[in-house]
DNA sequence: ACCTGAACACCGTTCAAGT
DNA sequence: ACCTGAACACCGTTCAAGT
């Protein structure tokens, strides 16, 4: 139990502000807490990341890489909710990944991750009907709208009557589903 | 030019507030500088916010009422187009009044000016084939994640191929109306 | 009633210095 | 190579005191 963090300094900074991020939001996650709780200095963080915003990508990344297992071991039809679901589970990760404070170019490896959620994502809804990338533009972004919407507690009301978020989100894709089923037949 | 605010210190703060905000982000818009640009000390504001969050909850509100104005002035047809229109104009705005900092049940004016949105919203969107309360939501949450995913820069790419962000708006929200119009034929 | 100034407890970030 | 501690320039918030 020595106090010196030979190399995994690094690792046990993000598990820290990952666990901020979860449990406190993203503005209580200090770079002092983080070194706080990985016991050590609060200069030593800058050893590992650049900056405050780096840290967070770093998580953001994470986030994109959690997202693409909880969607892919979905069956088809279940990816829509699958990605609300994860939405509702980690809210705070999600908004870390989407909510702007990060832009994507500055950081190479969050830009990779989010290009690969993309190509991931446009494969996943391939069965949503994606005849062409435009529906899975639109695909994607009716999922990531509801999400948002739920979070923010836009549909409070309408979830409340539909018995939970999650089935007030299979109400709502499901309807979309129908629409798009009458059509074909 | 004296340097006293009779009663308007509010409305001085917010407009210093909303500049800060639409310039330089949500991040660089501190009380003491908004109180700095008003010309007062730095504790002046809080005999008209209760705090930080106060008054980005003022600023919040004042974007849904803006939100409004912009869409219920186009024609129906246009309205998915000019939500997605108004979050590229007013980025950081919108990113207040949905990146999730603000909590609606916090603020009695702010879950107002959000139920007041999403009744204007559920009309302008009545033309887009919502049948149900549940299309209303699906066309919101479509507008929505459009609009975030642009501004996050994640279709960076198609947008260079459709020319511009608001002309891959159009064509992906196109996308869906031919849909639904396919169905009805 | 409204504003000021000092004060406190936090931050992010830098940098010389230690091992 | 990695970490510490002092230092600096910021914050949000409170509170006694001024007008």
């Amino acid at each position: 139990m020595s106090t010196y963090h030979h190399g995994d300094l690094r690792a046990a900074l993000l598990q820290a502000a990952g666990e901020i991020l979860e449990k406190e939001g993203v503005a209580a996650l200090s770079l002092r807490e983080a070194a706080r709780r990985a016991g050590v200095s609060h200069s030593a963080p800058y050893r590992h990341f650049l900056d405050r915003d780096s840290l967070l990508a770093a998580l953001a990344v994470e986030g994109f890489s959690l997202l693409q297992d909880a969607i892919t071991k979905r069956p088809e039809g279940d990816r829509g909710v699958a990605y609300v679901e994860f939405a509702l589970i980690h809210p705070q990760r999600f908004r870390l990944m989407f909510g702007g404070q990060l832009r994507l170019g500055d950081y190479p490896e969050l830009h990779a991750a989010g290009e690969g959620n993309y190509r991931n994502l446009q494969k996943a809804f391939e069965s949503l009907g994606s005849d062409a990338p435009l529906a899975a533009a639109a695909a994607w972004s009716l999922v990531h709208g509801l999400a948002n919407l739920i979070l923010d507690g836009h549909f409070a009301q309408a979830q409340r009557d539909s018995g939970g978020a999650a089935a007030f989100a299979r109400l709502v894709l499901g309807s979309v589903r129908v629409a798009r089923a009458q059509r074909s037949a």
